[in-house]
DNA sequence: TCTGGGGTCCTGGTGCCA
DNA sequence: TCTGTGGCACCAGGACCC
């Protein structure tokens, strides 16, 4: 970070990025009601066009209640593979702006420009070129804020939605930031914004009004944070290199599940699509998490440490079907289950040695099934215990 | 209205150990 | 030998983000 220089950040966020990519290969949807998510009644909304937003859908909505917001939506199952490649030519542009590029998630990224005004002109200039670039070379429409900190920059491109360009300089940061509702702000969700507005507070003035050891006593660190962030203050720098902390699989059932043999064989399946991300990583896990989620919603979590780090499917099944049996008799059926690896560490190019040799023979087996499945499509090759769910429980195998 | 799947971060409880 | 304490790791859960 430039030390008393003041700092040129740009946020840029893809508009309806699913949806945007979608319609490059179907051109007549332009302009209509238009849903990525999976038809199913349990799912959600991944992505909607403006105009089924103008209906009040939105990302993440049950799909259910958004079919009756917009009954004519035209429903698109989301191709992961597709955004990913996207995904990876918007990145492609970005670096080619500058090094300094924090990629946030599939469809938005911070850059810091600073370095790159002399060669490229000042921020706004670079913010349009961008844009003209995506536009021109990808079809797809983009919103960027700018502005000296990440916090705000990313203020910004949200109120520049869609298909805008906002720059807040730092001289209007405070006036900016001090007409907005307190929801706006980075790490206000439902529940926070609740405990903000019992305490009178609804927007970003009010918050900022108020004594920081009244937001400690409520709201403890975050209160803090969010103290700092309505006085403009985050000096936080685009960082371009993240650690994976964890790698994880879950699955929601069509309907919710008694019984253990299904329970089981999830877990083994999802065991396995984790221990091959973990190889596909390089990386092995410290710790194995299991979460079961019931009829009701309430989630419950147990993990565990493995007596060595390790990226076998074996290893992480073993430690999540341990988990699952000192449960117990379970209250409720399970509507979903996931397994999460955690404590992350680098394998370092060789497998983990084992006491036991036929440990040794299942990781060989396994980096064998890696090799096969690189070569032939996807669930080609699993595990017999897996092959009767294979057939009848086509739905989850749609993501995996 | 009834809630996916992938993550990160924070907090509080608990048990171990010096 | 017993007890109190502080630090730490581990665990569980919640909130949040895209």
């Amino acid at each position: 970070m430039a030390q008393g220089k003041v700092r040129a950040i740009l946020h840029v966020d893809m508009d309806a990025f699913f949806v945007s990519v979608e319609l490059l290969t179907r051109p007549e949807l332009a302009g209509k009601q238009v849903i990525v998510g999976h038809p199913g009644e349990r799912s959600v909304v991944l992505s909607a066009s403006y105009e089924c937003r103008a209906l009040g859908v939105k990302s993440a909505m049950p799909m259910a209640v958004a079919m009756r917001m917009a009954p004519h939506a035209v429903v698109i199952p989301p191709t992961h593979g597709l955004y990913s490649a996207y995904s990876a030519r918007i990145m492609e542009i970005f670096h080619q702006v500058t090094p300094l590029v924090e990629q946030l998630s599939v469809d938005e990224a911070f850059l810091d420009v600073t370095g790159s005004i002399r060669r490229l002109g000042p921020p706004e200039e670079i913010g349009e070129m961008i844009r003209a670039r995506l536009r021109t070379e990808l079809g797809l429409p983009a919103s960027v804020g700018i502005a000296a900190s990440k916090f705000v920059a990313k203020v910004a491109s949200t109120r520049a939605k869609p298909d805008g360009m906002l720059v807040i300089r730092p001289e209007q940061t405070l006036a900016y930031l001090h007409t907005l509702p307190v929801g706006a702000l980075w790490g206000v969700g439902a529940k926070t914004a609740l405990v903000l507005r019992e305490m009178g507070i609804t927007t970003v003035a009010q918050l900022a009004q108020t004594p920081q050891n009244t937001l400690s006593r409520r709201l403890g660190a975050t209160g803090i944070h969010l103290y700092n962030l309505a006085w403009g203050r985050d000096d936080r720098s685009v960082e371009t290199e993240r650690e994976e902390k964890s790698i994880g699989a879950e699955e929601t059932f069509a309907i919710d599940i008694w019984d253990d043999e299904a329970l089981r064989r999830e877990i083994l399946h999802l065991g396995h699509r984790v221990a091959t991300r973990l190889r596909e990583a390089e990386k092995v896990a410290g710790v194995v998490a299991l979460k079961l989620r019931y009829s009701d919603f309430s989630t419950l979590s147990r993990s565990r440490t493995l007596p060595f780090p390790s990226n076998a499917a074996g290893d992480l099944v073993s430690a999540a079907e341990g988990l699952f049996e000192k449960l117990g008799q379970r209250p409720q059926a399970v509507r979903l289950v996931g397994i999460r690896a955690e404590k992350l560490a680098d394998a370092g190019g060789g497998m983990q040695l084992s006491i036991d040799p036929r440990d040794d023979n299942w990781r060989q087996t396994e980096a064998t099934m890696d090799l096969i499945r690189s070569r032939f499509p996807a669930g080609a090759l699993r595990p017999a215990s897996l092959l009767e769910r294979g057939q009848k429980e086509k739905k989850s195998d749609q993501s995996s």
